[in-house]
RNA sequence: UGGGGAAUCGUCUAACGGCAGGACAACGGAUUCUGAUUCCGUUUAUCUAGGUUCGAAUCCUAGUUCCCCAACCA
């Protein structure tokens, strides 16, 4: 053994892939140093934790290396799409805490250019337009072990495509009788090469361009070119787009050959799609098929139910955007297909409350306590102390009487080994308060506890006896005289099993909401919505934005306290 | 009978030819007026088989397992 051995330094957690390509493409200088990404929702819908991953990771790589991060609505499917749900989006992003700064983009924004590059391929013979229907291309697709067969269409003349190209543009035609495809290899293995359509006619109302256009190009064709045109350099996308990077580089390789003085340039940009494993979390289901049957059944009460793992949802419970943004960070990015447990989400909102969220008490499930020897009308105001790891909060008065409630769990008749809570004869700590000793317990005609007896010494005031004996448990009570009741929601995971599958909805965990009317400490009538608060040996709590009205909040379980002896309980 | 990807503690994730490290989980202990927090400690990993090398998680060969792709969705 050395005798001075240098303290250990703690190894630095290495660059992720992603990070590992950009700081050797800007080694290398393929992109003059520039970092440009992107986040492309299509606004179809609300986003979801899964989604939080890919706004972290693409706003943080502009930040961390000094670029910049668009926001592209992905706006090609106008049925599906809604500006609601540009807002939400939008609202969703600047929760997190990012900026685009005045890079707010939308692919239509390009359905000129788009169109216009379409020509361009079809002049250079890489587009056609085919005349099958959808489902004679899938015929003619192949599978997996079979090749394609070229359309009959596949040979007609440029000036004939580009006549029919206009056509359809000009709305001669009805929805679904031509398509425009790209001619490449039929019998490609990978099928996404098998002349996949770019353009299909659809008369439908667009939320941006309204009915300018009858025809919408489709992803594929309109990703890479967007990416181009906005001067992207890192394309993030996840691992079941990998097969189409062939197609995205296959369209920005053939837009360079448009030649000069064609009625548009091609675009400058060289952007890399790069891919990565989508987040998967134990307890959860995260495809938007199985969230939306969960609104629309009624399993939840909406998009932004706190038990949805929506960014709405997650708002509502009341993550707070820093804490979504450490769980992002701590779970890496890898091309790793694999589920992060549900704990490091729950862990990483305590380690954020539990550095901010001031202190109060509130009783869940009240049980009665009569102090014998305290006077009835007798009232103290004992100082409890807001934070205990913020001094400088300070402390408030918290009314003290003859009658009490403590929690009923915090109460056993027969106490098993190792509780050291109030048992008959025995004494515990009132948080901040005073010692008190149970006397008597009385019973209803069940035999269930509904009152119990106590002594108090008067001299413990503050929470230390004054001959110095020490108790091992401290509780949490409040003043039944001054106690208020509130509304307490407490959420639980949303189902019960790891990996819910396609009968989640017979997996659902019945006890993912309980409502409770709880005794508290009269502040926690006077908070304001919005407002997050650590209930002493309970949890961490969040006032509804929604749901709470002035003077009564309503307030929703975030994540409850790490609780060591229900564990060790079980264990029996 | 195609194409594209991935395999490191229980779970995520580092190490890129040179001590397999961290986080979460679990377990034990210390401290504690929250059975919280904090602190300390323990257990547990390189998919398999060959090869190259002084030395392999890392390079090579062969295999195994898992994921994705056959919308006019994104």
């Amino acid at each position: 053994m050395k005798a001075s051995a240098p303290a250990a330094e703690p190894r630095e957690q290495g660059p992720n892939f992603i990070e590992a390509i950009i700081e050797e493409d800007n080694r290398t200088g393929v992109y003059g140093g520039q970092v440009v990404t992107r986040f492309p929702p299509e606004p179809n819908g609300y986003l979801h934790i899964g989604h939080a991953k890919s706004i972290c990771l693409n706003f943080g790589l502009g930040l961390k290396y000094g670029g910049r991060t668009h926001m592209r609505f992905d706006d090609t499917n106008p049925l599906t799409e809604e500006p609601e749900f540009v807002e939400s989006i939008l609202g969703d992003v600047r929760w997190l805490g990012f900026d685009w700064g005045t890079h707010l983009h939308y692919a239509s924004d390009y359905f000129e250019q788009l169109y216009r590059f379409a020509e361009e391929l079809i002049k250079l013979g890489r587009a056609y337009v085919c005349s099958l229907t959808a489902e004679q291309i899938s015929e003619y697709r192949g599978d997996f072990f079979k090749p394609g067969r070229d359309s009959p269409f596949r040979q007609r003349s440029v000036d004939e495509n580009l006549a029919l190209f206009r056509d359809m543009r000009a709305g001669i035609f009805q929805d679904g009788q031509h398509t425009l495809r790209l001619k490449i290899d039929m019998s490609a293995g990978n099928p996404n090469l098998r002349d996949p359509p770019i353009y299909r006619i659809r008369r439908a109302r667009h939320h941006r361009t309204g009915d300018a256009w009858c025809i919408y190009p489709l992803y594929d064709y309109t990703h890479c070119i967007s990416d181009a045109i906005e001067g992207i350099t890192h394309s993030i996308c996840t691992l079941e787009f990998e097969a189409h990077r062939a197609l995205y580089d296959w369209v920005l390789a053939e837009l360079k050959n448009i030649p000069p003085g064609a009625s548009v340039a091609p675009p400058r940009g060289s952007p890399k799609q790069i891919e990565f494993g989508r987040l998967n979390l134990t307890y959860t289901v995260m495809s938007k098929r199985k969230l939306l049957r969960l609104v629309n059944e009624g399993h939840v009460e909406g998009w932004d139910d706190p038990r949805m793992l929506t960014i709405a949802g997650l708002r509502r419970r009341g993550f707070t955007p820093a804490s979504v943004r450490n769980f992002a960070a701590l779970i890496g990015v890898t091309k790793n297909d694999a589920p992060i447990d549900m704990s490091v989400l729950e862990n990483a909102v305590r380690e954020d409350l539990n550095a901010s969220a001031p202190r109060a008490l509130a009783v869940l499930r009240p049980l009665k306590v009569v102090l014998e020897n305290w006077p009835a009308g007798d009232v103290d105001h004992v100082d409890l102390v807001n934070h205990p790891l913020k001094p400088e909060l300070g402390t408030r008065k918290v009314p003290f009487g003859r009658e009490l409630y403590i929690d009923a769990e915090d109460f056993e008749e027969q106490p098993p080994k190792g509780f050291f809570r109030l048992a008959p004869g025995k004494e515990v700590r009132l948080r901040g308060a005073y010692f008190i000793t149970c006397t008597a317990v009385k019973k209803d005609a069940g035999g269930k506890v509904v009152e119990l007896t106590c002594t108090v010494d008067r001299d413990s005031r503050g929470g230390e006896a004054k001959d110095g004996r020490k108790v091992k448990g401290t509780i949490h009570w409040v003043s039944a005289a001054h106690a208020v009741d509130v509304r307490a929601r407490l959420y639980d995971r949303l189902f019960s099993v790891e990996n819910p599958d396609d009968t989640f909805l017979e997996q659902l965990n019945p006890h993912s909401l309980d409502v409770v009317v709880a005794k508290a400490e009269p502040s926690l009538a006077q908070a304001a919505p919005g407002t997050h608060v650590q209930l002493e040996r309970v949890g961490y709590f969040f006032a509804d934005p929604k749901d709470s009205k002035p003077g009564a909040p309503v307030w929703n379980r975030v994540v409850g306290l790490k609780d060591s002896w229900s564990k060790e309980k079980k264990k029996g």
